[in-house]
DNA sequence: TGTAATGATTCTTT
DNA sequence: AAAGAATCATTACA
């Protein structure tokens, strides 16, 4: 203020006090009739109260305010008030700065775009959106139904956070509210420049400094949406968390693949999507259920024969019965170890190598009944390769589990008794 | 409630 | 890139 008041009585414009028909209060009255003193305090204070009055406009109701500002406009002094704001703005150095700020689209805010449009939460509705999903999970095989329920939910709230995004995000969008607030913002500059020097830089300047606050809230807008999509998805969809067993057909079916190719239980691409299909699952799960029986399998042989024989049986019996178009069980034909890949020396051998893989802990009589449940008829024939599981024999065959001889693999656990093995032969 | 089973992940190996 | 191996985290069950 006080370097504005030197400023005043240097150009000598002391003014004393808006005229009172103007519209403003009437300032100090007193002062009005005061002559200027020597220090020209009287006057400093009177520039005070009328850039006071003039900062007040804002505060009083519309019609007020717009009376005094055509008061103001229309004062005689105006022109000698603006041109005094002209030097203040012009020592106090408020001039534009060059704002080199060009913005080379921050690559943030690009992966926050490219994420929420990944999730789904950016781009277009999608339709049907979890009415779509759960048919789709239906369709897939009616098999896990708690997982379509959990898909579901996810999609609800996935669908929460989109409307709260959108719905937010159509406040600070370009074009909207942030055009409007510019206008608006423009439009009192432009009127305030009829008072104080606002160069058309200025509104320049600080439309920018709008927009890129605009942007910067739908930046946040963005980040928080994307932190809430990240929240649900760990919640939601991490298998790891939210793991749920297959369903028992899911596992027959497996399991059914898995021991009708104990000699090579590397199903093809094909066959996993195959598999995947049957059971309701991604062909990855398929994958790890593969990788993990295969280890499994392996580390404890004895563990698994019972559920071998099992299966062994189950599929001899599906094979009699000719329930399965295929020569070889559930799967497709193309799959590898298929029954052509390998002969059994017979029926007897194939045993032999099961019986010294039980040890004593499973009971002979399975094997027994196994043993006849193929052999009247010579079914060995038509199962031919389907019930490679003696561990021999899958060593003969190109060994998937070298590493499984029994007698090594299982010493830990010791389990089914030192099985010693057919490596003998 | 403790434990085995099990699906998934991560790291290493091939 | 796929498989093996170790491990994690959850579920199922006695």
């Amino acid at each position: 203020m006080d370097e504005q008041g030197r400023l005043l009585q240097a150009r000598g414009v002391g003014m004393p006090g808006l005229p009172v028909q103007g519209g403003l209060q009437p300032l100090n009255p007193h002062q009005l009739h005061e002559p200027p003193s020597d220090n020209g305090e009287p006057r400093k204070q009177d520039i005070g109260d009328i850039l006071q009055q003039i900062m007040t406009i804002t505060d009083q109701s519309l019609d007020e305010a717009q009376a005094k500002k055509h008061a103001l406009n229309c004062h005689r002094m105006k022109p000698a008030l603006f041109n005094v704001l002209c030097e203040i703005k012009e020592k106090t150095g408020l001039s534009i700065r060059s704002n080199q700020e060009e913005e080379p689209v921050d690559p943030q805010l690009m992966r926050l775009d490219n994420m929420l449009l990944a999730e789904g939460v950016a781009g277009p509705e999608k339709g049907g959106g979890s009415a779509a999903a759960a048919a789709a999970a239906a369709a897939s095989g009616g098999v896990s139904p708690d997982n379509s329920i959990e898909h579901s939910d996810y999609r609800n709230k996935l669908s929460q956070i989109r409307q709260i995004y959108h719905s937010e995000l159509e406040k600070y969008e370009q074009g909207q509210a942030c055009n409007e607030f510019t206008t608006h913002v423009m439009n009192l500059l432009r009127e305030q420049s009829r008072t104080r020097p606002i160069s058309p830089k200025e509104i320049e300047r600080m439309v920018g400094i709008i927009h890129r606050k605009f942007s910067s809230i739908q930046m946040q807008l963005k980040q928080s949406t994307c932190e809430a999509v990240m929240i649900l998805r760990s919640r939601f969809l991490d298998a790891r968390r939210k793991r749920r067993n297959f369903s028992k057909q899911a596992t027959e079916v497996l399991n059914e693949y898995f021991y009708s190719h104990l000699s090579n239980p590397y199903p093809s691409e094909e066959a996993k999507e195959e598999l995947a299909k049957k059971c309701g699952i991604t062909v990855s799960q398929v994958s790890n259920w593969f990788g993990n029986k295969r280890i499994r399998y392996k580390k404890n042989i004895g563990k698994f024969q019972e559920e071998a024989n099992i299966y062994a049986v189950k599929t001899a019996v599906s094979v009699t019965q000719g329930t399965h178009s295929g020569a070889n069980s559930p799967t497709t034909p193309t799959s590898a170890g298929s029954s052509g890949s390998f002969n059994l020396s017979g029926s007897g051998d194939m045993f032999i190598g099961m019986q010294s893989l039980n040890g004593d802990s499973y009971p002979a009589t399975q094997v027994e009944s196994l043993r006849h449940s193929m052999a009247p008829g010579g079914y060995g024939d038509s199962i031919s390769g389907s019930q490679m599981y003696s561990p021999r024999e899958l060593r003969a065959n190109g060994g998937w589990q070298e590493a499984a001889t029994p007698s090594s693999v299982t010493s830990p656990t010791e389990g089914p008794g030192s099985v010693h093995s057919d490596t003998s032969n």
